[in-house]
DNA sequence: GGTAGACCTGGACGC
DNA sequence: GCGTCCAGGTCTACC
């Protein structure tokens, strides 16, 4: 028989709102459908895929009915993973801190990021963002699901696990996945989690030092600045920055700013310094924010059409959209 | 420490 | 339909 779980969030966990937060839900194998507000996708357990639908009861509680039957052990893996994809760990007190420092997102209540069940799929899918536009990005995720993914018993893959991807030829990945250059470098970071070598119990521990994560993670392979910085709000380190070209789309459109990158990526540090701590929440969500002016609430956007259209130009090219009532 | 050029793919554009 | 150009972040070689 079919398990189901019932999960009890943090006070203010809205689904909508916390699933459609981050452009990762858009992506393979990560399901939205906005007309029944659930999430669905395959979540690699123990005793092999299983795939999952998410909805939000009336009193707020989240049920997760599985396609197929989970022992004890597999249960608190699923509810590990998507504890971690939910951002439920993020408490109502931390969320509340956030709006204290930036007050602009208290009537949204937004705080929590969207993310992957595992650390591991986060950084695969951070390598497939870099230097290409979404729709590519898009793809690489599909085609990562489709070749590489472990199937459940309802149909759909599961995203490839750091120990199937550690086993996979460069050129595999290259021809089938259309992952271009990035081939080597994901197999050799598949490698280093299937090895142990990155240790995720350091770099999500509190008492160890922002600068030392970031430091670490540049020093991995297809890892640079902007990387590290967007694995870092993956794991719930919000003081940096992840500067890329939307970074510097947003500045000149819509905070006013003027001048080379390296003027703009200065004027950005200075204009999210005062969020300390939360300098990423605050940015990340103006740059949402301005998607959502343009795009409509993201929890009605289709994966299929409004979803492939995330790139500085065709943002830059489609007309704003009005929306009801709105202030972040 | 800073910079130029290569890396690969897919979309836009011109013919 | 074909060829060319361009966007996108990281890495290496070089100054």
């Amino acid at each position: 028989m079919p398990t189901t779980l019932t999960i009890t969030p943090p006070d203010d966990f809205d689904l909508a709102r916390d699933v459609c937060s981050y452009g990762y839900f858009l992506l393979e194998p990560n399901h939205w459908d906005p007309d029944s507000a659930t999430l669905a996708r395959v979540l690699d357990l123990e005793g092999g895929a299983a795939g999952v639908v998410i909805v939000q009861q009336p009193g707020g509680t989240l049920r997760a009915r599985f396609d197929r039957s989970l022992d004890r052990r597999e249960q608190a893996e699923a509810r590990s993973q998507i504890t971690r994809m939910l951002a439920l760990d993020v408490s109502a007190s931390e969320v509340a801190e956030f709006h204290s420092v930036d007050p602009r997102w208290k009537k949204s209540g937004r705080g929590r990021l969207f993310r992957s069940p595992t650390l591991f799929e986060d950084v695969i899918k951070t390598v497939t963002s870099c230097n290409v536009a979404w729709p590519s990005t898009i793809t690489m995720n599909r085609r990562l699901c489709e070749v590489m993914g472990r199937p459940c018993p309802s149909g759909p893959r599961a995203f490839p696990t750091a120990r199937k991807l550690a086993r996979a030829k460069p050129e595999t990945l290259r021809a089938r996945c259309r992952v271009g250059y990035r081939d080597a470098r994901m197999v050799e970071l598949a490698k280093l989690f299937v090895r142990g070598e990155i240790d995720e119990s350091w770099l999500a521990d509190p008492a160890t030092d922002d600068e030392a994560v970031f430091k670490f993670l540049k020093s991995l392979p297809g890892i640079g600045p902007y990387a590290a910085g967007n694995i870092m709000q993956l794991l719930g380190r919000y003081s940096r920055l992840a500067i890329d070209t939307e970074s510097f789309r947003h500045a000149r459109t819509v905070l006013g700013m003027d001048g080379s990158d390296a003027e703009l990526t200065r004027a950005l540090h200075a204009h999210y310094d005062p969020f300390g701590r939360h300098r990423f929440r605050s940015y990340w969500f103006e740059l949402w924010d301005y998607y959502e002016s343009r795009k409509g609430p993201a929890h009605t956007w289709d994966k299929h059409t409004t979803g492939t259209t995330f790139t500085a130009t065709r943002l830059n090219a489609a007309p704003e959209r009005k929306r009801p009532g709105r202030s972040g």
